[in-house]
DNA sequence: GTCTATAGGCCGATAGAC
DNA sequence: GTCTATCGGCCTATAGAC
């Protein structure tokens, strides 16, 4: 995994850009900031690339990849229970969060700010339409809208990733009471939301 | 309410800096479409404010008052019950973020990017060392840090306007459809989160 | 207080040598 | 493919007239 050897050029600018994109966002970040943490030149960064809006959408693409790719398969399973799908989500999803703690914030803000180029990577119809957990919830749970539950779900496991800064620069929790904070949820979550589904 | 008439110019141009920072971010926003917004000249806007970055953090004083002042008083309440509070600030986040759907999304992802000027603003006394929420929520459930039920409160809240952007522009909801949704949470959020408190 | 005009610096992108 | 050097435009901030 050594940046300087193995790893193509190309690669080193979309890592690079991957990184500093997702600290400083889309408009905060400069294109030379980029090149010097590849160790690269900023022209090469264009020859590559052609643009800094292009490098963007292809870091963007791998982000919503990370976030939606190990899921799907998770909630279209028609094999599962509603209990097991949520018991994988959240252990999915802690894993994910816990090795990318801004991906949600930095997506969730980006697309705020130009919503039509990113929603479309976003793989609708798998997550609701075919979505076999859509269906289990509305039969567990006809009266209410089965996005309650989601964002229920969703809420309590990205929230305190999107928290963080806070908690950390109001030295509410270091960087070691947060990992073992967020460790808890990972049993925690599951319960709460089978309580509420149950309930 | 009308911004031309009785309103001072330096008000205008907050309103006009409130609004579009909050939408494009810090680094997002172009001084001159904040004077343009407030149909003031450029310079005037320096004149008032001396710098984009001071009248940002003029901004950003407000936005914190508006997300903890109505707070405060309900969570340092040495009067009400536990469950009176839930309802009561659920009541109040929900008017709030009624009106300002993109606060938090905002407020976040600005406080990650760059956090020591703005967590300073942030009362941490009032709201943990103070709280007799707190206090109250470690008597109930003295086993579990009680941050878990504070941050699943704020998530289950504040995370549905978070989202909203998404959800619009994939079709999910249009504002209305989302209006109804954020308006059965107000009176779900509270039972799910003393479901979970007296469990 | 409010304007026009512009300075001065930064940033994305490219030309051109190697 | 990779570099140095630079262009051209944009953006914040200010000078100076009214």
């Amino acid at each position: 995994m050594d940046k300087d050897t193995d790893v193509s050029t190309e690669e080193k600018i979309l890592i690079s850009a991957s990184k500093i994109f997702t600290e400083k966002g889309f408009s905060g970040t400069r294109t030379r900031d980029i090149a010097e943490e590849a160790g690269i030149n900023l022209a090469l960064l264009n020859y590559y690339f052609r643009s800094k809006e292009k490098l963007f959408e292809q870091v963007m693409k791998v982000k919503i990849v990370l976030l939606f790719g190990k899921i799907i398969p998770i909630v279209t399973n028609e094999k599962t229970t509603l209990e097991e799908k949520i018991d994988l989500a959240s252990e999915k999803y802690f894993e994910i969060l816990s090795k990318n703690p801004n991906l949600p914030l930095f997506v969730l803000s980006e697309i705020q700010k130009k919503p039509s180029n990113i929603t479309s990577l976003i793989p609708v119809d798998k997550l609701l339409k075919t979505s076999v957990l859509m269906r289990q919830i509305q039969e567990k749970k006809p009266g209410l809208h089965p996005f309650h539950f989601i964002i229920n779900f969703l809420s309590m496991t990205v929230f305190p990733f999107a928290g963080k800064p806070i908690l950390k620069n109001l030295s509410i929790m270091n960087d070691e009471e947060f990992q073992q904070f967020v460790e808890e949820r990972k049993t925690l979550v599951p319960i709460w939301i089978k309580m509420i589904v149950n309930s």
